[in-house]
DNA sequence: AACTATTTATAAGA
DNA sequence: TTCTTATAAATAGTT
């Protein structure tokens, strides 16, 4: 819709999509609000995310408006026979959680190594790809840890030291004592 | 939006009210079934117009939907005093299955280089040796396909040569005309 | 989170 | 309702 024109299909990069999902929930809920506004319309809006987080609109109470829709459905289909319909759906729900945990602990497996038989060539680069991607940022963010850590260390090496000075000879450490490996840290 | 800004109150006029309900009402769905598709979410609109009259939009079935928003609410209000076992039991065993997928989602989410602000450095050294021995373990597999690959090409490729030399000489292929690489690959 | 070049959505008119 | 079109709004890619 801008810069360029996008293809409306899952958007693979994760980071990108998770951008693109605050945008456009945003722009979402916010026609929702002006159309609710200017027409006098009763809405609600319910999205889950990927990862399973529930994000919500509504011109008034949800309940409400579930219970509105529950009271409409159930004249528009009071012809059809539907004895335990509520039970089906619920354990489908359930079935379709478990469906989506098996996925998601094959796919684990996967990155681990595991269970990589049945894939082509093609697809053990897409995992490399992706594993390598992981790793690469893993290792960026342990870099910047490690170097904050040394910092502090430094820092609070600085402190100790200039303390040290305002200790009596007898009890104060000789600097030059130091193991050199500790002087190196604390002394920039 | 257009022609001229209007102001996102009520419209008085019962037919320019309605013309505008039709067309953003499009819109919503529109945009809706955008971000459904684009971010992997799960989406319901519900409308009631002025009159009552009912329209949705559903990414997947309305009823499972709002059977999932059910389910997180009362997991949100646990606290408040729930009516029957039965619904309490159901929505626990949702809650697990649920706290299952979020931790895999979590976990894969880590695997994929996101999510890393939180770990320490030992977490993230766990996390680059999980990665590197996934990553080897992919290496070795994609190894195993190529060689794999590469023979069974070799193969037919000599099989074709064979029968290249029982073409009359005007069908056959000269064996040095053939690409040096395809050469390389098919003669051992 | 902010910017901005484009694409989309849409108000008014036919 | 549908089409057109000038303009407002949304947003993809970038910083």
């Amino acid at each position: 819709m801008t810069r360029q024109k996008i293809e409306i299909k899952k958007i693979v990069n994760p980071s990108a999509r998770q951008v693109t999902f605050s945008k456009r929930r945003r722009g979402l809920f916010k026609k929702a609000q002006e159309l609710s506004t200017l027409c006098d319309a009763e809405i609600a809006v319910m999205v889950f995310s990927t990862t399973g987080k529930l994000f919500e609109y509504s011109s008034s109470s949800m309940k409400q408006i579930i219970e509105r829709y529950n009271n409409v459905q159930s004249q528009r289909l009071y012809k059809i026979g539907h004895p335990s319909l509520e039970l089906q759906l619920e354990s489908s729900t359930y079935a379709m959680l478990s469906m989506e945990i098996a996925e998601k602990t094959h796919e684990l497996r996967q990155m681990k190594g595991e269970d990589l038989q049945g894939l082509d060539i093609e697809q053990l680069k897409q995992l490399e790809n992706s594993l390598q991607g992981g790793l690469s940022r893993v290792l960026e963010i342990k870099g910047d840890r490690i170097v904050k850590e040394i910092e502090a260390l430094r820092r609070k090496g600085a402190e100790l030291m200039q303390e040290n000075l305002n200790l009596k000879n007898e009890q104060r450490i000789i600097i030059y004592e130091a193991i050199p490996a500790m002087r190196a840290l604390i002394l920039p």
